[in-house]
DNA sequence: CCGCATTCGTACTAATTTTCACAAATACCT
DNA sequence: AGGTATTTGTGAAAATTAGTACGAATGCGG
């Protein structure tokens, strides 16, 4: 008794969504400190670099299995890999875009998904203009076609940047052709049914939750 | 005694942050009720917008003061006032944007920050091929007039879009003339003094954070 | 004008999340 | 090899955040 299957499974029941959360940025920070040749870190030195306690990054870390050494800290190596395969980022999800207009042009040629596990593999508008266009090396198709390439692509994450009005219209023909996570830039909060996860993008309530801090009048 | 000053104070201090943040969606709400009409609305009715419980909003708005009736609710038009006063969004707050790229374009003709209380009314830009382009009524200056614009336009607010490696640099020099707030959407979170607020966009975290509950496998 | 249905504001309780602190394990120095 | 300095993993404590439940108002219908 006493050391059983932990450590070696994933337990991905009992998680807080918070420390969930936090796993990306564990990434992010190992991914870095891999390129600069790091081969162990500690929950010190992790912590620095977030602005966290160690003690908060050896706890999260806990919810997931043992992976570090006492005296010595974290292979980053090791660790990054265990982190990525515990947040499925071990292989690369297909992503379609929704709404083909300026937002979604910028998120089309951002280069930044690739490297993070993300391949964008179609992009969808409603204009007939827009349909047919060629943007980032791929070809913009029509909505007609979602259901179809959903499937055959094996996609189950849309980013979506179409008109507050039509988001939650595409969102419900999304998840009825299997999408199963969605990341929303509308300033609403797409309803979905259980299961289904929902990440919304809102610059402005980013901005109105700092000027309450900003204790100085607003130009008038 | 008893009956203080509570209810006409916003009593700035001692709100957490978690109930700040959350201020901005009621005003949102509050904001599409009045335009619809109507005139009371109750926790519950809010909370079912919100999908939170009636007693959070209560409990939330209970740091700032007293402003509903029992057996009624809250009048819309009375707490969207009084939030936004709280928030310090009774005026407009103006924004620089700097780095006028493919992102940079798509934010600054984005519609939907000046209905909400923020003027976009400077940008800027390190390539002397952008500066002097007019973007959505807007006309790029570059990097050396961003003290003196700064300052002659009250500019409080920056939203930073610029690459990774030039952001720090770029939110230090915006610190420095004077701005207190940043919406960042570089994959780093800037460093800043104390006293400073700082927001990021990360399109990436929000994705990896949902694929730890997409339980079947990514495409390989 | 009275009784009943609402709904707020908040004291109290519960749940969640963070931090503390320490035994156990490891590395390193001499 | 022995001693010292690190550093993990984790129970327990502390702090924060959310939810319950109820007294006190308020409005409404008859
Ligand atoms: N531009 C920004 O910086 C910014 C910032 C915050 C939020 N947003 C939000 O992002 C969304 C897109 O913004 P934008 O500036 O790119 O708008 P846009 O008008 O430039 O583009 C919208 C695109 O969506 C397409 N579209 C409309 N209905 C559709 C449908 N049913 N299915 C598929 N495509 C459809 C349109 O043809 C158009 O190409 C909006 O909801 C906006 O509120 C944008
Ligand atoms: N495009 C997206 O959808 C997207 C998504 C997520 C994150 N981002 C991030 O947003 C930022 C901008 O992305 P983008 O796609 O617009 O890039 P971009 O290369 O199209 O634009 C960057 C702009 O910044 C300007 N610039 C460079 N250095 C500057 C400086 N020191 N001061 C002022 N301006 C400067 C450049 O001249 C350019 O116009 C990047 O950090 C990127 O990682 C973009």
């Amino acid at each position: 008794m006493a050391l059983d299957s932990a450590s070696q499974n994933q337990r991905r029941s009992d998680a807080p969504e918070v420390v969930v959360a936090r796993l990306p940025q564990y990434v992010r920070i190992l991914t870095r400190l891999l390129q600069e040749g790091a081969e162990v870190v500690s929950s010190q030195q992790l912590g620095e670099k977030l602005q966290v306690t160690p003690a908060q990054i050896r706890k999260d870390l806990s919810y997931f299995g043992r992976f570090g050494k006492q005296g010595r800290g974290y292979s980053v190596i090791h660790l990054l890999e265990r982190l990525k395969l515990i947040l499925g980022l071990n292989s690369f999800w297909n992503v379609a875009v929704v709404g083909v207009g300026r937002l979604g042009r910028a998120i089309l040629s951002y280069p930044g998904f690739t490297p993070d596990g993300f391949h964008i593999v179609a992009a969808f508008d409603s204009n007939p203009d827009v349909v047919g266009e060629t943007i980032a090396g791929l070809t913009v198709s029509s909505l007609e076609e979602l259901d179809e390439v959903v499937s055959s692509k094996k996609i189950s994450i849309a980013i979506v940047a179409v008109p507050t009005e039509h988001t939650q219209g595409v969102v419900d023909r999304l998840v009825a052709c299997g999408v199963r996570a969605v990341l929303n830039y509308a300033p609403i909060s797409p309803q979905v049914r259980e299961g289904v996860r929902v990440r919304n993008i809102d610059p402005v309530l980013s901005l109105q939750s700092m000027t309450y801090y900003l204790t100085d009048h607003p130009v008038d």
